[in-house]
DNA sequence: GAGCACTTGGCAGCAAGCTGCCACACTGGG
DNA sequence: CCCAGTGTGGCAGCTTGCTGCCAAGTGCTC
């Protein structure tokens, strides 16, 4: 195990490891800015290659979706053949699997630079796959997850997916909510249309499905 | 970093690592039987001691709660103000943080014991405790998660379930599953008890949440 | 065979949910 | 000022969901 400190350092002493990528590649991280440095993106991006037959997984939090620009480039690599998926999970710390050989982890930015430690230990790496494998089971597909980006809820909108998942009857939740039936009900319909769903239980299931309210 | 191979090796080069946990300790783990040897198991605990302020927390996967011997002993340490959760993933590796001071990893059980992997390096650790955090968070408490092991759905119950989840009125999925509307709103009651909802908005959502139909 | 427990299906009565319609209030722009 | 757009609330009419009740059917035990 060895740590380096700085993007130059770690392509200069990591480097090959990403060159000699055989089968799989499995990263997590909260955002495409993992890189700090432009070049040592390039950099990285040439030395893993294109899939070619190899199992390259990318998870990223939701973060990474707030710039259209951010999705259009995760819709290419998925294109590609990469694997994407959205973790409900922060993710602050990058973590990188090569193989299931070398693992680097990369922690917080620092005037000297970032630091990044790299292992091959084997019961270090099994363990973190293990974790990795776990967020990633749970994670949702790129595609699945852009489709389900509808609901975004405001304020209100979480208001009434709260008072029906609270099992009240609309007169009871309205009350609560302060608003008349017919409002809260045009709320209801509301949030149902934007869910895509026929029935309050096929609504419920699609908001639990997707982890609403987040 | 060290490796020890071993749990009698294990407490003797760290089981002080333990006895001086300050703040919080975080384990996961497939089940309870991390541990091979009984006497290991008891020199932890003792080393660990009880909560006093400190947080533990206790993540595993399903297996965990197979012997009902098992999920009374969980009972039993979640009274005693540890925090348990039961992840859907298998963990098959186990994970122990110490006061995000320590990280100890165990490898697979071998001839010569367990393989051990202790270090306290702070970028592996950090991205080790923000994959576990991940896992953790999407975790089911374990109160929840025992009584949400109430609906094993049949294959009537898992009718009834895609059926409502469908959208269709009670009309159309009566004739769906072939019953009269009496005997499929019966079913959808006790779905509904099952579920302990007092609509079908909170059965759908809680049925997502469950993962149902898994 | 009879008796019992359980399930199904039809029916009725009621509650809850859905939505159109209309009036009103508010805001912003010309 | 007027007008258009938007949101709210009350009401009515309708559909859907909920559940008790009763009769009939089925399977099991004695």
């Amino acid at each position: 195990m060895f740590s380096v400190r700085g993007d130059a350092e770690l392509i200069a002493r990591a480097g090959h490891l990403f060159a000699s990528l055989q089968s799989e590649f499995m990263c997590a991280a909260r955002d495409l800015d993992t890189w700090s440095r432009p070049e040592a993106k390039a950099a990285i991006g040439d030395r893993v290659g294109g899939v070619g037959g190899r199992t390259v997984r990318k998870l990223f939090s939701p973060v990474a979706l707030t710039e259209e620009s951010a999705r259009a480039h995760l819709r290419e690599v998925r294109d590609l053949g990469v694997l994407v998926r959205i973790s409900r999970s922060p993710l602050p710390h990058e973590v990188i699997l090569i193989d299931r050989r070398v693992l680097i982890l990369a922690g917080r930015d620092a005037p000297g630079g970032r630091e990044y430690t790299v292992t091959t230990s084997k019961t270090l790496i099994d363990g973190v796959e293990s974790l990795y494998r776990g967020l990633w089971d749970a994670a949702a597909d790129l595609d699945d997850y852009l489709r389900g980006d509808v609901p975004h809820l405001d304020e209100a909108g979480r208001a009434v997916l709260d008072a029906l998942g609270s099992g009240l009857t609309d007169e009871a939740a309205a009350r609560r909510l302060g608003v008349s039936l017919r409002t809260y009900r045009r709320r209801v319909a509301e949030l149902m249309a934007r869910l895509e769903a026929d029935s309050r239980f096929q609504a419920g299931l699609r908001a639990g499905e997707l982890g609403l309210p987040g």
